[in-house]
DNA sequence: ATATAAAAAGACCTTTTTATCCTTAAATAA
DNA sequence: TTATTTAAGGATAAAAAGGTCTTTTTATAT
């Protein structure tokens, strides 16, 4: 569904969140520990996130990543998703076909885009604020 | 969603399922034409759809590859995608967690299976005749 | 029997994705 | 000011996906 780095992408900015609503900064250390995945590498997602505007970044002793209170109400995971997938499994055809096109569909369009339009909607709904909460409170979890 | 190769492999049954229902045979050139892929590496993926019994295969001259009617009403799009891609995308966690777990969930649980479930649904009720007769009354197309 | 046509099989190559390592830049605290 | 800490950046490597090529096997028609 998504790539890896997506994957760890949406896992380190729902545990961002989570920090910054506690008024903490984070490492990259301190995330790829807590989401299980390769520091490096998640370096290299986190820059990207930045650059984007998703997580604010700071370096140097006490630096990290961090949020405001109102990225966490208004980043939503589709913007993660675009940032490092792109948006091509928003509307590319389920099939490969160059043009996603209801008027020159392939054979699967009517009952694909039915499934990929709730993904898009659930995704462009679902906010850092609420996957962060439910994971502070013990209800979900990034490992295992 | 899915890879290139499932995205052939789909797309090469169809179209030997549209054969197959006026009797005729179809050859690796000929699926690969129709389907705009690249000849060998359809060869390949169709090598894996004949060994999973999703179509049958003939050698020699007048050889090439078809479905029988049982075939064409039984196989699903889900059958395709399991035996080419796996079952990943239908048990698998969005996050990328070892065991997506109802117990043990992470944040995106709930709404993705929702929607995980429903293009299993989908899939698995998505015969091969449905989708030939579709094409082959110029509904739907599988190039471009 | 033999030439031919088609898929099967296996070795190989290329590109993309995933991942690591090392150096540089910036910020802080002493 | 200087040592230290942390992210940014760039080069490289390993693994997976995507794709090609050549040889072998099997079936058919002449
Ligand atoms: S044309 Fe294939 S999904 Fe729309
Ligand atoms: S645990 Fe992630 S989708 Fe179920």
């Amino acid at each position: 569904m998504f790539s890896k780095a997506c994957e760890y992408g949406i896992k380190a900015t729902i545990f961002i969140a989570v920090k910054s609503l506690h008024d903490q900064r984070v490492s990259l250390k301190e995330i790829a520990e807590e989401i299980d995945s390769p520091v490096a590498f998640t370096a290299k997602i986190l820059q990207l996130l930045a650059k984007s505007g998703i997580v604010d970044s700071h370096k140097g002793p006490t630096g990290g990543f961090q949020m405001d209170r109102t990225g966490i109400d208004n980043v939503k995971v589709y913007d993660i998703v675009c940032a490092i997938d792109g948006d091509k499994i928003f509307n590319g055809c389920g099939l490969g076909l160059k043009h996603c096109d209801a008027e020159h569909p392939c054979p699967v369009h009517d009952k694909f885009i039915a499934i990929r339009d709730n993904l898009t909607t659930m995704l462009q709904k679902t906010s850092m604020f609420e996957l962060a909460t439910g994971l502070d409170i013990g209800l979900t979890q990034l490992k295992r």
